[in-house]
DNA sequence: AACGGTGCTTGATCTGGATCAAGAAAACAG
DNA sequence: CTGTTTTCTTGATCCAGATCAAGCACCGTT
């Protein structure tokens, strides 16, 4: 197993801080593997047998019901997923699909649950991300509730531009999941872009400027405590 | 401060394995309170000076933005809010007030992250409470973009069953929030209950009763991964 | 270059749910 | 008990967003 994706993993602050022997024997467990686009990783129901670490690529959680569908959020390099299914031994609530060609470590969940039981400081780092985690979806329940499908597409877009540090970017991902994402149809996610146009939002193909971000940052009225997924 | 509630604490499976010795020192800054029906216990926004534990009455959590305000969950005793904010000392990010005469413990946030440093089955059990927190709303995430309002309804009248353990029983809030709860208005909530009495709901006043719970469930179609709430 | 496939857009229509308004029923205070 | 306030219900109307249908743009394949 080569040197080199190891220090990225142990970079992530989940494993930083955990003793060199622990991190060591979590590795020894792991292995790499490479996985075309849209393959399922994981399904809903199924067994936490491995955490998964993506070191490349991009893969999208979702979750169907009743023969619907709908995109619950975007893991991107480094990170990891699903923590809180792995740490309980309790099955998954999302399915997982690669959505372009991605690396992915496996780590065995039985060695995470016991090197967590032995190690405060990998105890303290899961900690701190489970709570985050669990903030993002509260943040993200909020967003739903109180908001209308236009003024989530205008906060997306501001957290899109604090992302890049630009008034024009690309959309990371395609808008048929960006709708699923926002829980709007394509059909309206294109008459929203739209709606946003009297604000400055300028739109071709994937690519958005913003004419003045405080004209849309006026009518979409960003909230740290719904739009700041850093705290 | 009276042996009878810290017993009720301590029974609690978050502090049910923590040495005795901890326990007794996060016991030692903590004081009870009682409050009268709707008292902001805390407000979004807040720093987490205090991890609060339910011991009688009920809690409601509920956030606001830009004039509309949402219930997000209730909690009754006993049980702790709200441990991720507490944890990683980040502003709250909803806010909480009392839906009855409640009797409620203050437990120094402080504390709480001291003691959770140095005894590792405190943190453990810490680590189990908000992977459960976590899998609750992502649950949540999941009811509110797959389903439709009666859908929600009738799910959530199933699952009130199987807790009562009866096909008969009482509404444990009232109307209107159990709306809000449900992402929905208090005349749509009226309209739904109608609405289900086709499938065998009858419903007078806060009294609930299911004709036949299997007709229900055949609409319904409840669904672990998002309805059954222990795991 | 022609092709099929897929995603995106636009228009027309429909519907779930919100809003507005008013009356009925409870809950509460004096 | 009585008057007041709040919640709940019901009806009428309105609107956001879903659905249906068709055309268009893009992209990799052969």
């Amino acid at each position: 197993m080569p040197e080199s994706y190891e220090e990225d993993i142990r970079a992530l602050e989940l494993f930083a801080e955990m003793e060199e022997a622990n991190f060591d024997a979590l590795m020894r467990g792991a292995y790499v593997q490479n996985f075309p686009p849209r393959i399922d990783l994981i399904h809903e129901e199924d067994r936490p047998d491995f955490l998964h670490v993506v070191l490349t690529g991009s893969v999208d959680l979702y979750s169907s019901w009743n023969g619907r569908e709908s995109s619950m959020a975007t893991v991107r390099p480094i990170s990891t997923f699903i923590l809180a299914a792995t740490i309980n031994d309790l099955p998954y609530l999302m399915s997982a699909r690669t959505l372009e060609r991605s690396r992915i470590v496996l780590v065995p969940s039985t060695d995470v649950r016991q090197i967590f039981s032995k190690d405060p400081a990998f105890a303290r780092a899961i900690v701190t991300e489970l709570a985050q985690c669990y903030r993002s979806v509260v943040k993200n329940t909020k967003d739903l509730k109180l908001r209308t499908s236009l003024e989530r597409l205008a906060n997306y877009i501001l957290r899109q531009q604090t992302l890049s540090g630009s008034t024009e970017f690309d959309l990371t991902m395609e808008k048929r999941r960006l709708a699923s994402f926002l829980g709007m149809t394509p059909e309206n996610l294109s008459r929203a872009f739209k709606g946003l146009e009297p604000y400055g939002v300028k739109v071709s193909s994937n690519h958005i400027s913003i004419v003045d971000p405080d004209d849309l940052a006026r009518f979409a009225k960003p909230n740290p405590l719904i739009d700041d997924h850093t705290t």
